[in-house]
DNA sequence: GATGAATGAGCGTTCATTCAT
DNA sequence: TATGAATGAACGCTCATTCAT
């Protein structure tokens, strides 16, 4: 039953947002009695966060699991953007939620629970990114003077962007072409020596 | 009174969030009384909309004003991105709201004028990296391949990634060194050529 | 199990007050499981109800035992305020309860049984204390012209008012000072004619 | 309106007691708006708490204003019983709230103010009465050796005790007869001299 | 225009009670 | 008999909005 309410409840949070959704249309659209609801959440906060840990339970090991298989760094950060672009589909269905959790999140400490697992999450991801990179540092396949912090946040910003954007609908489909362009913008930014950064094409 | 009023809700709604601001937490910050608020403003979510569009009015122009001025495609993408970034400022103190007004507009058609304010905003943006990556193609500053539209895309995905990141505060601050690597990045991208984007770097 | 509920209602009742307490708390607090109260407990004003009944049920064969023992009047009357005095220490424990009991009561005829459970009571006890003047005046021990019914009900008043002031914790401590004046002034009061109230102390 | 919904709150809080009484129930015997309750009230509780405010005040003045005049301490005495006897019908109609009130403040500093306000309310008339006592002790109108402290919380307890069996109608009638033994026992026992308390009547 | 008292629909939450197991 | 998940009616309280002044 709890997990009937969690899909209830992800289809009237998206659909109307967190304010807007009331436990009463997610108690009907679980089929279940308002008062049900209390017995598996203790209040209508505490079930958007339980959602949210849902969502983000497993991602990490699906991560690992992807990637320590003898990929050169490269083929890590390929592997990564695939990733990213299958979990797409799925986030452009909870997406706008998870939007809306980062929004309320970043209200700050007051929030409780959410902003910490918000910043626990984007620890993660950014260590995973930041694991890659160095690697491919020491191994000598990225730039030696790479700044691993400043990369790593730089390409979940990219992937992160991407995810708006395709959340958000604004006109972009993240198709073929784009994640095309997104490899070899990034693995360029990797490999390309922090130097004169305008390299003059001969015009 | 009309900006008064517009001054105190952004201060509101930002510390507060839309749904939990009140609008007479606004009249008061405001030092107006309840009833005035709808002489100026038809609704809460009018004159959230109103906020928004007040906040990106006059950025376009912004924005065109500094970079037409005889600059190299490369001297424009560098100065796009300062640009992003000397206003990253401002979007930190009012980023949250954006974030909100984001997720409510994506919530669709039915929210009314703000999903079309947010998808035009957006255009506006497409449309101006768009012009600048087009021109760099067709002075042969930049890989003549490149999908213009993609590369476009890309651009903003990083530019609002990195806002996210800013704003959510998970622990990136967006200074020079990320500043530099994300010049050299988007340069490479836009350099580098589409083939076999995996050069071997000697091991 | 049966006392086990009482026992535990009595203490959660107490802490909290008829409102404020839960079926669900009782249960706890009684080792057993919400659904079992209801195996001897109609309702939850039944068991408030049984609580009181509990609570009252044996006093007055205690009274009654303490007292007719060939005593005087006055010593009888001395032993019914050692009896309340004693009594004390336990009504400091569910006083409140039974002063909570007794406005619900005093709700009238709606509340069905308890009404009339307290004015059983109280009957009883009046009819005790009648009993003890009346046989004072009887053996010319007290004043010949006593109004038995209301020397009877400004004893009880005053014992109920000790009670009351104690339960309240208005800051009087109920110790042998009081009770040594309590005794005096409940005899005085008997034993002194009704003529001229105001005998002129010589000043 | 105020005035309104106090009136209305006291009928309604006394017909059914703080805890079934509600905010609803009060708003339509006050004949306005559910909403309108809280623009002069804060919650459930303060307007209970303000009923009992309005209730005690000026109740000390006029108790003041009443006594002092020239009398002697037992013609002072025999006032404060006529005033509080004179109240009767008033707290009649509004002490079952008050015996509410009593029990809800008596679950101690968690209820906040109340409790503070019954303490001050009762402190305030101990005060009072250990004046009078204390006047006829030092005129030598009573016993010497009288335990001021212990005849003053004697006194209160037995006009607060009669008030309690006045409020819940246990069938005694506070009437000619009774006050007419109440003075003669409160003016006896301040009288008579501690001693032996068994003063033998010839039998 | 400016005010702010009044409104009332609506929400999150509680909890006594039921009943299938 | 014992359980405890499920129920659903009910409540206190909020707040966007209105409108008489």
């Amino acid at each position: 039953m709890r997990q009937a309410i969690l899909k209830a409840a992800e289809r009237v949070f998206d659909a109307r947002g967190y304010a807007a959704a009331t436990m009463e249309a997610i108690a009907e659209a679980a089929g279940v009695s308002k008062g049900s609801l209390y017995n598996y959440f203790e209040s209508k906060r505490d079930l958007f966060h339980q959602l949210f840990l849902a969502a983000v339970a497993g991602e990490g090991e699906e991560l690992q699991g992807q990637l320590k298989q003898g990929l050169t760094p490269s083929e890590q950060v390929e592997h990564l953007v695939n990733f990213w672009f299958q979990r797409m589909g799925y986030y452009r269905r909870i997406g706008r939620l998870f939007l809306e959790f980062w929004a309320t999140a970043a209200r700050g400490e007051q929030e409780g629970p959410l902003a910490a697992t918000l910043r626990e999450t984007y620890a993660r991801h950014q260590q995973f990114v930041r694991d890659i990179v160095a690697d491919g540092v020491r191994r000598g396949q990225f730039n030696p003077q790479t700044d691993i912090q400043a990369a790593a946040a730089l390409i979940l910003a990219i992937l992160d962007g991407l995810m708006v954007q395709s959340i958000l609908n604004v006109g972009v489909t993240v198709d073929e072409a784009i994640l095309s362009a997104l490899k070899r913008t990034i693995l360029a930014g990797l490999q390309t020596p922090p130097g004169p950064h305008l390299p003059r094409v001969p015009q």
